[in-house]
RNA sequence: GUGCAUGUAGCUCAGUCUGGUUAGAGCACCGGAUUGUGGUUCCGGGGGUCGUGGGUUCAAGUCCCAUCUUGCACCCCA
């Protein structure tokens, strides 16, 4: 027999590493409902139609198709089978796919339910994603988004709160991050203001890789993407301004006082900086000229949030999308949104040793099975202690104690309870502390008010 | 999609360079010392088609090829 194994990129999660990631969802979710933000859920597969052309040529690439089912070379020639170019013959076998982020789906959900929704519409999803993209560190075919958007408003405010959500979750979760923000409009007037107004994507891609490259490699990247030597010259300032927002931004507004779409982005960010300067920020955040983002949609404020300790790329992303639901038929309607990593951020909290206090999930007391009589005898005891809210199991068979007993210990159940012929006759328990190994006997009404006291004592 | 590594017991790894009896260790698991007491100790035990397929050789865990897995870098991204 084979063994049996998961696909390339996916994973199984234990029961330890659930305790974790439910952390995580449990923090992030209380975020954002702590702001306003209600859930929805979406699908896993969406129409091939939903999807394409979305993310930008790579997105598409990445997409997880799901073939037809019954014949779904019935439509297909023999020749075409043959002579199709690939992508072509794709469509034409596949017409569902697996969602690749929670954006896309949700503007797909908001059009198709504008006249249930009360706008502005503020939602949290937190589902898996797909992208069929070659794992390595930090990088998984299925992977947790937590996204929460807000969808029909303009205002910076939204920005300002999406923001304060990502400064509250990772001190939540002891995360120490920086936040770096940027806009659209700001690198599309860069763009203007050197003359490469054609050439924004290749000049954005080219400086987001700033810091991974260095300045001669950005260089390099835009001179084989075709920008002028001028060009490339007249950027470099840019790229290299230093100091604080005070003398940036005048600057900025000077260099770019003929791209109205420039200065209205440096307005944008203003705004966005001042507001989280007055409301007291715990993480690092700045403006960061050479933070571009992939995503094809976004078009105005860009959010990118970094570990500071442990390097893993980005753990949330997010941005302004102008015109996401245009797509699909609804137009002028702004959204802007964040996403969290959570495998990412599992990853980091794992590096820096975050979970060590986090207990596993298990019962607090265990009862000891020693046979058909006293079990029938503690399954009622049982009953009473769960009414009371207490975590507790019996040992399914009457197994040697020994056997019991290990068990109790791998599970970490912090107390065991005894009943025998001997106890069951007087209404008595045997009471043992797992930590310290003490043993004492009790009557079995005290059994309730016992380990609520210590689940006190315990600390939750 | 491109390049480079990797794979030996449930887990972490040694053995591979330099082919040569029956492939080892620690941890975990099971049993016993201890018939109503786990976590410490002592004794014993089960476990492996050496990722898979092919090739070279008298002989392959070891060398060669292919393939899959996992990891790293690029691309891109949470």
């Amino acid at each position: 027999m084979q063994k049996p194994s998961i696909p390339k990129g996916t994973r199984d999660f234990s029961p330890e590493e659930m305790v974790r990631r439910d952390h995580i969802f449990d923090t992030i979710k209380n975020v954002f409902r702590l702001f306003g933000y209600q859930p929805v859920e979406t699908p896993a597969m969406e129409n091939l139609a939903t999807l394409t052309g979305k993310y930008g040529e790579e997105g598409d690439k990445l997409l997880f198709r799901i073939l037809n089912s019954g014949n779904f070379l019935s439509k297909v020639s023999t020749d075409e089978l043959e002579h199709m170019p690939p992508a072509a013959l794709a469509t034409r076998i596949s017409e569902k796919g697996l969602r690749y982020d929670l954006t896309v789906p949700f503007a797909r959900y908001v059009v198709q339910h504008r006249n249930e929704i009360t706008f502005p519409f503020k939602r949290y999803q937190i589902q898996p994603v797909w992208r069929a993209d070659k794992p390595q560190r930090g990088r998984y075919r299925e992977f947790y988004q937590c996204d929460a958007d807000v969808i029909g408003s303009r205002s910076m405010l939204n920005e300002v709160e999406l923001i304060q959500i990502i400064d509250e979750v990772f001190a939540r979760l002891g995360i120490k991050v920086s936040v770096h923000v940027n806009n659209r409009k700001i690198l599309t007037g860069i763009a203007e203001y050197i003359g490469e107004a054609g050439n924004m994507m290749i000049m954005t891609m080219a400086i987001d890789k700033l810091d991974k490259i260095g300045l001669e490699g950005v260089v390099r990247e835009m001179r084989a993407g075709g920008l002028s030597g001028e060009a490339i010259e007249k950027l470099q300032p840019i790229l290299t301004m230093k100091g604080k927002l005070k003398e940036r931004f005048p600057a900025l507004q000077e260099m770019l006082k003929n791209s109205p779409t420039g200065l209205e982005g440096i307005q944008d960010t203003m705004t966005i900086l001042k507001y989280l300067k007055d409301l007291g920020m715990k993480a690092r955040f700045d403006l960061d000229l050479t933070l571009a983002r992939g995503l094809d949609y976004y078009t105005g404020a860009i959010i990118e949030v970094l570990a500071e300790d442990v390097p893993m790329g980005s753990i949330c992303g997010g941005g302004r999308y102008d015109d996401l639901t245009g797509i699909f038929g609804m137009k002028d309607v702004s959204g802007v949104g964040i996403s969290f990593g959570a495998d990412r951020i599992y990853d980091v909290m794992n590096e820096m040793g975050l979970f060590e206090n986090l207990g596993v999930a298990s019962s607090q007391v265990m009862f000891v099975n020693f046979g058909p009589e006293e079990e029938r005898y503690c399954m009622n005891i049982l009953q009473k202690l769960r009414q009371e809210r207490i975590t507790a199991e019996i040992y399914p068979e009457a197994a040697k104690m020994k056997k019991q007993m290990t068990y109790a210990n791998n599970k970490n159940i912090p107390f065991v309870v005894l009943i025998g012929s001997e106890e069951m006759k007087n209404g008595r328990a045997g009471l043992k502390n797992m930590k310290t190994g003490e043993q004492h006997t009790i009557d079995t009404e005290e059994l309730p008010d016992e380990f609520k006291k210590n689940s006190r004592a315990a600390g939750g």
